[in-house]
DNA sequence: TTACAATTAGTAATTATTATCAAAACTGGA
DNA sequence: TCCAGTTTTGATAATAATTACTAATTGTAA
């Protein structure tokens, strides 16, 4: 069984791709309500999951906190802020980590990984600066 | 104001060390019970927090799961299981993600990173082969 | 059309965690 | 040792994010 491309599951995909960023459920919820009012919270979320399965967005599960869906399913890196949890996108030489040591660590069958860096981003620097003014 | 270490705090320690596994809060939890019956569940995700913010334990946010708890604040990094989700100490080379690029990436100030390799654990991968065979 | 399957909206339930708060335990002087 | 103030605890309520359920709607394909 393949995917049906419903109302919804376009809707949802084309405003997380126009977005450019990674949005979590609800705040495509929002953005997808401007289009088609009366959708359900529980559709946005049962389709984001369809669609990523499908390898039509990207899924990012960072740090304990919320989901977040990914326009761009090309390999790549992300950093974070771990004071507002923007992402951004983060492309980085990957040698050494495809090395045979992995590929065979603890016995394990691996099927992927995933690299986070975490830092304070532009604006929240700015912001805590002003703080110290104070 | 420093740490008291209070007797919750010192078995919660304990048999975390003593376990020599990465814990949720729940986990750690039954164990704790067992020498303190009436301890609440409460105190366990409070201390757990207060003891990683301390660094005297480390704290796993993986995949948009259960937080975990780290016996060892020693810098490695972790692979996990994506069947039972278990989680393992993984001891790879890490060249080449100590780079200006990173350093100075997209503005933020970088403040750590988290690398987790996913895949199928042994047990898991038998557990598979043998429910093919029925 | 008509039956069967897939999807939806709306809502309830679940999971993991955090907040609240009164009672208990601990602290450092008098 | 006692006391007043501070911290911590246990019990429970509240919250946040997600998933489950279900009847109604929509799509499909003969
Ligand atoms: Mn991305
Ligand atoms: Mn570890
Ligand atoms: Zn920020
Ligand atoms: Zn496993």
């Amino acid at each position: 069984m393949q995917l049906r491309m419903t109302n919804q599951r376009e809707i949802i995909l084309r405003e997380l791709k126009k977005s450019r960023q990674h949005l979590s459920a609800d705040e495509l919820y929002d953005k997808v309500k401007k289009y088609m009012p009366r959708i359900s919270l529980a559709t946005v979320y049962r389709n984001l999951e369809i669609l990523s399965e499908a390898g039509l967005i990207g899924k990012l599960e960072i740090s304990g906190r919320q989901k977040r869906f990914d326009y761009d399913v090309t390999d790549h890196d992300h950093i974070y802020c771990v004071v507002c949890h923007r992402v951004d996108n983060l492309n980085i030489e990957r040698q050494g980590l495809h090395t045979k040591e992995i590929k065979s660590a603890k016995g394990y069958s691996i099927t992927g990984y995933r690299l986070e860096i975490v830092g304070i981003c532009p604006v929240c620097q700015k912001k805590a600066k002003k703080e110290k003014k104070k």
